[in-house]
DNA sequence: CCCTGATTCGC
DNA sequence: GCGAATCAGG
């Protein structure tokens, strides 16, 4: 049947939040949660007091966590690959990378396997690599065991700081373009 | 023309 | 409180 789409239920409002705060923009949250326009989105934001992410003059960035000095230096030799925070605003028209079962390590992490991901699942131990169309109700993410101080897990990790180099070769793993 | 968030205001 | 319509901008 027909999911009835409720209105703002706690667990609404908190995937909101959520996902207001990591950067997403309120057509993509509309469409996350379904059953609302980006207006009622940008509404309730602001009925939240959630409104204004980034502070234009603020000396720090506002809404984008910074990378570590390492991180840093392998984006700026390999290029845009990958978003450094939260990769689910890139433009990438349709991912799908062949992830299907990554068995790297023991993955100690609890949930993993068939469970989607979504950003409400989300820790900070867990790879936030994205999967899937943002704008789409089954977007959800890796959820592996990321490396310590990275976003991302070693396998993908490996695709989002490729040295640049090194990228020619090898690229067509990703997926990225 | 596509998109973004901000605001207003009838409901 | 809600969100469509509208506004102002990129």
């Amino acid at each position: 049947m027909l999911e009835t789409i409720p209105s703002w239920t706690d667990e609404r409002v908190e995937l909101l939040r959520r996902l207001w705060e990591e950067g997403l923009s309120a057509s993509q949250i509309a469409t996350q949660l379904g059953g609302v326009t980006r207006n009622a989105v940008i509404g309730k934001v602001h009925r939240l007091g959630l409104s204004g992410r980034v502070k234009p003059g603020d000396g720090a960035v506002a809404g984008r966590k910074k990378v570590s000095r390492e991180a840093e230096i392998e984006l700026a030799e390999s290029g845009p690959i990958a978003p450094e925070v939260i990769p689910i605003v890139s433009h990438r028209p349709a991912p799908d990378f062949p992830q299907a079962a990554p068995p790297v390590v023991a993955a100690p992490t609890a949930l993993a396997s068939s469970t989607r991901v979504t950003i409400m699942d989300l820790r900070e131990s867990m790879c936030r690599w994205p999967m899937g169309d943002p704008t789409s109700s089954d977007f959800h993410y890796c959820g592996d065991r990321s490396i310590t101080g990275l976003p991302y897990c070693t396998h993908h990790a490996q695709i989002a700081y490729q040295p640049a180099a090194e990228r020619k070769r090898d690229r067509r793993a990703g997926g990225f373009r």
